[in-house]
DNA sequence: CTTGTATTGAAAATCATTTTCAATTAAAAT
DNA sequence: ATTTTAATTGAAAATGATTTTCAATACAAG
């Protein structure tokens, strides 16, 4: 899908559940889908202030909000205990971070739902989420 | 190792690595080095404060950061991005965790290698450490 | 027992995030 | 096209976690 298209299809997907699509979300959206890798509230405010000047930190929050809860998003957990948010593929993604660079790639990871039943089996947890990383080098790293 | 023992190890580490035994670090020690689950650092002042009344919230963020540095205890990254401390474990361990009342289960390291090679292969990166943590809600809290 | 220094806790600062609320604006209804 | 109506916005203030500052305290060495 082309980046433009990824863009509309995102708006598209806000008004088909019931919200609105504005200036400040128009903006939001162009930043986080065409990213390449997470991005902090703080950055998404910084960038987005440059497409739209009236831009809202609190808008920055809720509209990511929006967009978790439409599945377009994932939140990544930083070790400093802030919050980055990444564009999410289809099904539920974990991570693959470059210890050198910082650069975040993402896997499927299907693979994790067995092990989470065997685990609620054997402990009597009701498992709500996960969260894998793994953590590497990158190829361009290895140069 | 008894926990008695185990308190009094920490407190000898502490103390090799040139800090002092103090009465704070004391009560901090007791409850974190024989709690049976990750405490947040709120927590570890308020209950601290029973055994040595004047302890300071301050003071917790600090011996917990020289207790993480001595491998003592390890930092655990709740979803709701608030950090609580656990007792290190000897070996790989994963970790569940109540999101309600913070108690931990430790898995066996299920073996996560062939995702990790298999991840390799496909993004060309060096794999170097995988972090897994579940989170859900364990059986006392459903009551 | 004295002394030097690590340690302490209260208060204030900082940083991320949330809440409040009156003004604005998208989009449905006219 | 214009009005209407409720969702949305941003500024400011509130909150909650964590850090910094600094004068007073207390551990442990001499």
């Amino acid at each position: 899908m082309q980046t433009s298209d990824l863009i509309k299809n995102w708006l598209e997907q806000l008004q088909a559940s019931g919200y609105r699509v504005t200036e400040p979300r128009r903006a939001i959206v162009e930043l986080v889908a065409t990213a390449d890798h997470a991005l902090s509230p703080i950055e998404i405010y910084d960038s987005g202030r440059r497409e739209y000047p009236r831009l809202g930190l609190v808008t920055v929050y809720r509209t990511l909000e929006r967009l978790e809860e439409l599945g377009l998003v994932q939140r990544v957990h930083s070790p400093d205990g802030c919050h980055r948010y990444l564009r999410a593929f289809e099904g539920h993604q974990h991570l693959l971070i470059c210890t050198r660079c910082g650069r975040v790639e993402m896997f499927a990871g299907d693979d994790l739902d067995p092990l989470a039943r065997r685990v609620e089996q054997a402990t009597g947890y009701q498992v709500e989420e996960h969260w894998l990383q793994l953590f590497g080098v990158c190829p361009l790293c290895h140069a």
